[in-house]
DNA sequence: CTAATTTATCGTTTTATTACGATAAACAAA
DNA sequence: TTTGTTTATCGTAATAAAACGATAAATTAG
């Protein structure tokens, strides 16, 4: 692939980039609906929902995390899992700050 | 990878994911935002402005082409690329359609 | 203390993505 | 017709992503 030329974009052109890339597997899409479902829920309760191993469950949800749309708080041994409201707000202004910052056409 | 799993979900959330990662890397949102500011521009047009190469803008143009949020109008040797108005206002209603059904918290 | 439960991580495989040089295809210009 | 221009595609290499079984780590229950 040759080296990965993300340092010649602006901050927030990557930044937008990396949400939209946490979205864009439908399995963390279901993940996202049904924590908003669920308000908040246990890892368990998702690898259950989802026609996924938990392995793979786990592996997206590290991903989310990683863009900080989720948090994970460790009960006992389980988690639970939530949205970040403070990060999802930001996405929610990133992302529709784009969608509709792009208008127009031939 | 074992096959994919992506027919065990639903066709809005495939097409909002696919529509996100097509969104997922920062040269096709630059792409967006110079075919935005430029109304339409040619191929060459986006070459100069992108750091990268005229393959590897192709095929970012291409990716964009695939989900449909842009045209390409071939006009002699050149190809005119625009975004597509009709699309783009699916994808701002799907992404922002989810973007606001994520609420609360814990 | 031991056994069971829950979740993350490791190791691995398959597939996809990103990047680019080289080349082909299509057209314009000379 | 030949030459130059423009863009897509091919070939290829490197990296990342997706999937899962197996295992480790942490905690709770017995």
């Amino acid at each position: 692939m040759g080296a990965s030329k993300k340092e010649e974009f602006t901050t927030r052109q990557n930044r937008l980039a990396d949400i939209a890339k946490a979205l864009g597997h439908p399995a963390r899409v279901a993940i996202l609906e049904f924590l908003a479902k669920s308000n908040a829920c246990f890892c368990g309760d998702i690898v259950e929902e989802l026609p996924l191993s938990q392995a793979t469950v786990s592996q997206h949800l590290a991903e989310l995390k990683r863009v900080g749309l989720i948090n994970g708080d460790i009960d006992g041994t389980k988690v639970c899992y939530c949205i970040n409201s403070k990060a999802w707000n930001e996405a929610k202004e990133v992302m529709s700050g784009f969608l509709t910052s792009i208008e127009q056409c031939c």
